[in-house]
DNA sequence: CCAAAAGTGTTTGCTCTACACCCATGG
DNA sequence: CCATGGGTGTAGAGCAAACACTTTTGG
């Protein structure tokens, strides 16, 4: 590696794909492009990495602009996009990640971004997008899926308590197919992820118990498959 | 986005951390930095992207260049590093990739590599390594002892033919425990992914069944673990 | 015939799956 | 007292783990 290096140099961006539930339904934000190319079309948020920022940083702050949200949330980087010619203008190198935030923590619409309009689709009609975000959009429903199957990170999509019969919702909704609720229950407990806040949520019907994610079990949830 | 942007940009590199068997332990291939930074530490492989190469193509070139490997190889992008600071020099980004190749394909010593001094070294007795490589690597390892526990991906690490011993010796040296034999044979027998090539590999004691990989199994076996 | 490595089955315990009814509360 | 959602156990099947001897060749 010489000293410097002044050959042309690709731009570096990051992309997220954030996801939420709405509506019994997974969300994810897209923005819609006010400039060529793809003028128009809808497009994950994204931006330019700062000369000073960690890419994951850079991912949070891009985050944070497009919904406001405060506070943590789930972020993970996914993979990173270089092919030539992704972008028609120049070379970009885009380091991805996907974000997973709990509907309730989102202030409604978008913050503070500039001239886009950031709206929250379905997963389920999705509009075509630019450049090669519908492959990075479905690596990453792939990847969320797949995590889900062995890690305890549905959680993350829910409020800070909640019940057991919302979370078999929200694994329900993700991985599209219905759970068995005892085996499901038996699972999640054993698993040792969640405790009992003690507290009951009282609605219809009887009051379930309210549970809460344990934030010392992070690490001894990815030994094992939760649903294989 | 701006139709163009002039703001600093980070460097962008490839760096790749090359696994292959030899005399019973898993090496790895560094190279020794013939400038400072970091002068005389070795380094993982890695060098810029140019501008009209993909991500992958760039580590393939860089692998190619190290190791003077021809034809195939096992390779996957790991993870994207680019901390500010992690180069003292500048902002550097840098795509880790990890690959396979198997020991007997190997050019002996470095390839045309021009200043570097390239060796392998086996990772049970690793020197500091320059930037933040010790952690690109520390995050290789892991992520190859964790694939093989749900893929088939030793055999990558094998000539094309082999015996079910010779593999089973692979999988030990990797995971850094032995397994019984008969479980060992059974299971990766059933999960379908290699096949007889009716050839008798002769040596000391009993000949043995040459093995190869089956190249249209790659999809089916992801789908679950092999040795839990 | 002996050394060296290859090859082969069974039993046991555990984990996953399928499945249906009673419980606590609010109106 | 009834509607609504919350909560619970068990039997059977399939999978993983532990375990030791026979087979085939070369010298």
């Amino acid at each position: 590696m010489p000293y410097t290096y002044d050959y042309p140099r690709p731009a570096l961006t990051v992309d997220i794909v954030i996801f939420t539930l709405q509506e019994e339904e997974l969300h994810v934000l897209l923005v819609q492009r006010a400039q060529e190319p793809f003028k128009g079309m809808w497009a994950l948020p994204g931006g330019f990495i700062h000369i000073d920022e960690s890419l994951e940083e850079a991912a949070l702050r891009e985050l944070r602009e497009e919904t406001g949200l405060e506070g943590e949330c789930y972020l993970e980087q996914l993979y990173t996009y270089g092919d030539p010619g992704r972008d028609p203008r120049e070379r970009v190198v885009s380091v991805a990640y996907f974000a997973l935030v709990s509907g309730n923590r989102l202030i409604a619409g978008p913050g503070e971004s500039d001239v886009q309009a950031a709206h929250w689709h379905a997963i389920t009609t999705l509009p075509a997008l630019a450049f090669d975000h519908t492959d990075i959009l479905r690596y990453a429903l792939r990847r969320l899926r797949y995590k889900l199957e062995y890690t305890a990170v549905g959680f993350e999509l829910l409020p800070e308590e909640f019940t057991l019969t919302e979370l078999q919702q929200t694994y329900e909704i993700i991985l599209g197919e219905t759970l068995d609720k005892r085996n499901f229950r038996r699972r999640i407990l054993k698993a040792n992820v969640i405790e009992e806040t003690g507290i009951y949520h009282t609605g219809q019907g009887r009051p379930a118990k309210l549970y809460r994610y344990r934030k010392d079990a992070i690490a001894e949830v990815k030994t094992r498959r939760l649903f294989p």
